[in-house]
DNA sequence: AATCGCGTCAACCGCATTACA
DNA sequence: GTGTAATGCGGTTGACGCGAT
């Protein structure tokens, strides 16, 4: 005869939550707060284990929580963090209300994929090599016999080349198409809050400036009062190709 | 109509960190 | 200071839906 105990090896319920479970969990939530995760099945009879009533807590129940897709500026800001942080998708996750690490983590996964899985297709490889100068190729294998260190890797490149589709595509998002300039420009972004800090009004509206502020808004994550009117009438009047700010401050591709 | 491939997302697992006795 | 439990995090898996063939 099998005896269930308690721990791990209790026998914890596994898959999918029932609208009931959903309800006893909510309910539990309610009353005693986000805590005492392991007390859970204790006091409300469910079969689950500490960990899978976080889980299912954060990343579905808990009120707030954004439903469907990510619009154009929170991708922005994933890919942007993410060229940054890394993989640090709680980090990333807090610029982001209402979305979960898991969530961004997912689409991250689901996005990039795509471009990661290309290294398995020499025919693209190719191609998109045709597109640089044989000098820079030849300095680029000799990179690679001489430091492995300073090279980029084949998923470097591709990443890379990921970061410039976006920034092609969504030019607005983007102060920077390199990740390595990336890095470079969040260590000197002290400097450039300063700036921002002590001016007493908007950017200039050149491109350079309007994607600094991006940048620079995006660390400032609480939007400052009379930031989507200035996007828009930056994008209205100066660049007419860049995203504007639609209904809840959600910027709209045009 | 069947099935195959792909994208999406919820959930699990293992490890690291933190809190506490 | 140490051991254990609780919690948090990131990687991974598997189910499901949907479009293509």
């Amino acid at each position: 005869m099998v005896i269930m105990i308690m721990g791990s090896e209790r026998g914890w319920k596994k898959g999918s939550w029932t609208h009931e479970e959903d309800k006893l969990l909510t309910e539990y939530v309610t009353l005693h707060g986000e805590c005492r995760w392991s007390s859970v099945a204790k006091f409300t009879g469910l079969n689950r284990s500490g960990k899978s009533c976080r889980l299912r807590w954060v990343n579905y129940l808990r009120p707030g929580l954004k439903k469907g897709q990510l619009t154009p500026m929170e991708e922005g800001i994933i890919f942007e963090l993410h060229a940054i942080l890394g993989n640090k998708w709680s980090t990333i996750a807090r610029y982001l209300p209402g979305r979960t690490d898991n969530e961004i983590k997912n689409y991250w996964r689901t996005h990039f994929k795509k471009k990661e899985d290309s290294k398995h297709n020499n025919k693209k490889l190719k191609k998109r090599r045709s597109k640089v100068t044989k000098e820079q190729v030849v300095m680029e294998d000799t990179n690679k016999s001489n430091n492995n260190e300073n090279t980029k890797s084949y998923d470097d490149e591709t990443k890379e080349n990921y970061y410039n589709d976006q920034h092609n595509n969504m030019g607005f998002i983007y102060p920077n198409n390199n990740p390595t300039m990336l890095l470079e420009q969040q260590q000197s972004f002290p400097l450039m809050h300063q700036d921002y800090l002590s001016s007493p009004s908007w950017p200039d509206t050149t491109t350079a400036d309007y994607d600094a502020f991006l940048w620079f808004s995006l660390w400032d994550f609480d939007v400052p009062q009379g930031f989507e009117e200035h996007v828009n009438n930056l994008t209205k009047y100066v660049l007419p190709n860049q995203a504007t700010f639609g209904d809840g401050g959600t910027p709209m591709q045009k």
